[in-house]
DNA sequence: CAAACAATGTAATCACTGTTCACATAACCA
DNA sequence: TGGTTATGTGAACAGTGATTACATTGTTTG
């Protein structure tokens, strides 16, 4: 975090563009991200960032990829957690899931369009297997797992619903209008209505 | 349809823009939608467009609503048929939705994006209202309808789950290298993973 | 230690984008 | 008929991602 001044060479560019993403996606949106306004907020010339990223598309895809790493590690708590207090830790991760899209929408959104980030981007392909096996894994303990390459039809399910509901939540195709808690709580009841799945079997 | 050459007018030049937004979308994916190469298959300078709508996002916002339409239409006429054959409406229409989502996925991207659309505009709101009626009737038959004006908790459930399913499928996040047929199946084997959440109150 | 070399950043420039504006043409209506 | 409105054109504008030749720094090695 240290911040030499004057420097001709910045230290760590491709970490500091990054920040600059965030930042600007955070406050203005992702359609906002320029290449050129995250150069400039860094404090370096545009062409610079093609040193380290071979694209707009490389950097969003980074970008993408650091999203779907703090998603992981945010479930990972959720269900350590919920283990200690002896909650479902079914019920945890998928909480968590939603709460994490609507703390960080312009993550949220960046992790998952086809369009606009490298997919088969080999760090990328990476996250996304941890994040599906996070997902698995905070399921396993209460839904059947079959098959741990393919998804079993109450996982997919499980995954569905929660994506979905996020999706619509962030996209405000659902409750425009309704506080941050009222959102969640939707997503508890939504989630609860789920549970009877992790019982059975 | 007719097409009258050589005129200085074209005769309805908003309905043809959409067209070419759909045609530029399926073959090339919704990114590569571009003011000035509607214009140009339509056979109209770029400005000409800015007669029928104020943006280009307004031209995506007319495009979207169209698309919720067309899913509209598409779970209307499911329904209406699994009514006929006595199949469970719930289940037609879920599988629709997610149908309608892998034949046109750039219909499908373009109708829920806040960032990107006018999510205000008249139009689309009432037809997003229109389809929101469309599914809470589709779910009539088989779910507790509590509220009219609210989502039910099982119906919200089922919403989610369906515009979950299609949206990972969509993106690639989920059985990127399957058939469209293996991704019905799965979608046909999550939903009934879902009916007797739903159906029993 | 200095010289060669690789890594990293810059400035100028390109084609393309959405958008606007003054103007041209056609349709409509009194 | 003539004038008003609706619609389309062409030339511009700033902003975008991207490339290129060049400048600066860091690193390695003889």
């Amino acid at each position: 975090m240290k911040k030499r001044k004057k420097n001709y060479h910045h230290g760590n560019l491709a970490e500091s563009l990054l920040d600059a993403v965030d930042e600007i996606a955070t406050k203005f949106g992702l359609e906002a991200v320029t290449l050129r306004a995250c150069a400039k907020l860094v404090g370096v010339s545009p062409s610079a960032a093609f040193r380290h990223y071979a694209d707009k598309r490389a950097l969003l895809t980074a970008f993408a990829t650091r999203a779907l790493v703090e998603l992981s590690a945010t479930m990972a708590a959720a269900h350590e957690q919920a283990i200690e207090n002896q909650d479902n830790a079914f019920a945890a991760v998928a909480l968590a899931y939603v709460e994490f899209a609507l703390d960080k929408p312009a993550f949220f959104r960046a992790m998952w369009r086809e369009e606009g980030i490298y997919i088969n981007d080999e760090a990328y392909a990476g996250a996304a297997l941890n994040l599906r096996a996070q997902l698995q894994g905070g399921f396993a303990n209460t839904l059947e797992d079959t098959d741990a390459e393919s998804l079993s039809a109450p996982e997919l399910l499980a995954w569905s619903s929660v994506h979905g509901l996020s999706t619509l939540l962030v996209e405000g195709s659902v409750q425009k209008e309704a506080s941050q808690q009222d959102k969640l709580q939707s997503a508890r009841e939504m989630i609860s209505t789920l549970l009877p799945l992790s019982t059975g079997v």
